[in-house]
DNA sequence: CCCTGATTCGC
DNA sequence: GCGAATCAGG
């Protein structure tokens, strides 16, 4: 397989969305992470936060195209503000995160009260939300690829965030892999964990 | 052990 | 330019 403008352009997409190179790679088949990470690097999309401390002796090779570059601005706007590095505000896990992720049609499911343990308060259970539309779609376009795993399904390095009603056959957890360390994968770490400041400043 | 990206270097 | 091997890390 070889890098045509479409396999290059869906890289681009895919990485600025902050998918995996290995998700990548499976994506765009007949290559590895490494052929991924690599052309990254030959387009120069890897470093999100650079001062370019460049090393010793290692003056920069950067033969590629800037051409390439201002070609295509759109993708670079350098809106490279996503995974909230310290600053991070998580949420309890969700009980029914469903309610905004997934709409369902759950018009049947009517005096439904929900059966609280006694003595657990349920606590948070953040309203209506005000998590990034960005992140919502991303959410969105994952759970279509989800892998929809049952409760004995899940492993330490599957997503665990629910979709659906728990009171509901078609209830699962997302299943795909999860961001190193974290409970969720990606997309579902980005509506899981929000940087405080672009909490705050939520415009419009 | 699973995964992540980063770098090197022969091709 | 390409990407396997390797490295460094969570």
């Amino acid at each position: 397989m070889s890098w045509t403008d479409e396999r290059v352009e869906l890289l681009k997409k895919m990485w600025s969305d902050g998918q995996s190179a290995s998700q990548i790679a499976k994506e765009l088949g007949g290559v590895t992470r490494n052929a991924v990470i690599g052309k990254v690097h030959r387009l120069g999309l890897s470093n999100r936060t650079n001062g370019a401390p460049v090393p010793p002796g290692k003056t920069e090779e950067i033969k590629e195209k800037p051409a390439a570059a201002a070609a295509a601005p759109a993708a670079k706007t350098d809106a490279k503000a996503r995974p909230a590095p310290k600053a991070e505000a998580p949420r309890p896990a969700p009980a029914q995160p469903a309610a905004q992720a997934a709409p369902e049609t759950k018009s049947a499911v009517p005096a439904r009260r929900q059966i609280i343990p006694a003595g657990q308060p349920l606590p948070p259970q953040p309203s209506a939300n005000e998590i990034s539309p960005e992140a919502l779609a991303k959410v969105n376009e994952i759970e279509k690829r989800a892998k929809k795993l049952t409760l004995m399904e899940l492993t330490e390095r599957t997503c665990k965030w629910p979709v659906g009603d728990p009171a509901t056959p078609d209830f699962w957890f997302c299943g795909l892999p999860v961001q190193a360390g974290k409970p969720y994968c990606d997309a579902h770490v980005g509506v899981a964990f929000q940087p405080m400041s672009a909490r705050r400043d939520r415009k419009r």
